[in-house]
DNA sequence: ACTTATTTTTAGTCTTGTCTAAAAATTTAT
DNA sequence: ATAAATTTTTAGACAAGACTAAAAATAAGT
């Protein structure tokens, strides 16, 4: 079913995923290079490459979607890639920031029944360290309705479920403020002309930024 | 202080450790590419890479040796291609024939501190599924003193600690056969015109042919 | 010692994935 | 609607890692 392509080819099709969950729209050479972090002759190369193999549809000029098989390696690597997550912080004892570059390494490891194998021993985790949804075998993916809790309104209460930014410095800058995923937040008062917020996390009270809480996913109680 | 090499050096590498642990002489193109399994001309290539790295010495016409470099990294891929395999047949009920290959990938990952945290998460194995030492975190690997059970003479009892053939062919046979790491084997009787052998292992008694016994590594009791 | 046979190296080519520089298409601004 | 700015594609080049074919060095056989 799913073929044998490079990591580099992977890496492409996970990118051009998870730009298209944002826009979409046709993710652009532009934009996809950005994300690679390759010029954008480099990814019209590729992109022509994935074409032939039938993993995406291109047009000139156009952009690029994924084909239905090209979705289904996308969401496969990322289901490698949250399960290695979830056995390096539960069973190797790794911090959530630490994990992210490993999990880089490992979701390209090809296997047949591995993973199948790797996710029992974890017994069928649902989410990542970092609150994502872990696709099931069958390429399906739980859609957890989350929002940033900037759009949370005075007086509300509710739980952290996610996070947008996966940064190793913002993960720690959680840790030290003690919020961390099922962390139970009550907002207490919204500052007008910075946006930023006074919120309580489990027993403690503080005040963190626009920048913090549009990074903060939650789910109303 | 190891540097950071491709997928291709680091399996050149390892098999240049491996080769020249049989022969204490230099490793040769040819048996380099039979155990790669690439074309001498491609070896040539490689070994010269190799050399301008520091990782093997290397004189045309006269083979191949690794450095101390070369021997640290082969030493540690080794480490981890042994501790992954623990982990598959440990942890997620993989068979002993059955972990060489997802090994193969796995030893390649790059890892600080991921081999050490693995390590203790299985309890600081000394031997992998197949008998074979594990290296510590410092290169040191434990000599066993073990020899084939070819050279085992009738009446003497031992008891079975690796194997020198670990395809999963031979592997599945030795299943088969109830014949296992650590199983008590006493030699009752040699054959002499085909070396074949009647053996008792545990409970059971039956005969194996030379091309087994060879491929059997027993210590004496 | 000289001739074969074998091993090893060189020379030249190919594929993958990247790059820069320049051309072409599209979008935005006047 | 035309010109300017931006995006995207093409053309040509390079490094890594492999290959084939041919040359050079070493080893074996007489
Ligand atoms: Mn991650
Ligand atoms: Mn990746
Ligand atoms: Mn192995
Ligand atoms: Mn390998």
């Amino acid at each position: 079913m799913l073929k044998n392509l490079s990591h580099t080819e992977e890496n492409y099709l996970k990118a051009i995923f998870s730009l298209s969950n944002k826009s979409e729209t046709a993710v652009s050479t532009n934009e996809l290079a950005e994300k690679i972090v390759a010029k954008p002759s480099s990814v019209t190369d590729m992109v022509q490459k994935l074409a032939e193999k039938k993993l995406v549809d291109y047009k000139k000029y156009q952009g690029v979607y994924l084909t239905s098989n090209g979705r289904k390696t996308a969401v496969s690597i990322i289901r490698n890639h949250r399960l290695w997550e979830v056995f390096l912080v539960e069973k190797l004892d790794f911090k959530w920031d630490e994990v992210h570059d490993f999990a880089e390494q490992l979701e390209h490891i090809k296997s047949d029944t591995l993973i199948e194998r790797l996710d029992a021993f974890l017994n069928f985790p649902t989410h990542d360290p970092h609150g994502d949804p872990i696709p099931d075998k069958n390429g399906n993916i739980a859609q957890n309705l989350r929002e940033p809790l900037s759009n949370i309104n005075i007086g509300s209460t509710c739980t952290l479920v996610g996070v947008n930014d996966s940064s190793s410095k913002f993960l720690k800058f959680l840790d030290k403020s003690k919020i961390k995923l099922g962390s139970t937040i009550k907002v207490l008062h919204k500052e007008e002309f910075d946006n930023s917020m006074h919120i309580q996390v489990d027993k403690n009270k503080l005040s963190i930024s626009h920048q913090i809480t549009k990074n903060l996913l939650v789910k109303i109680i």
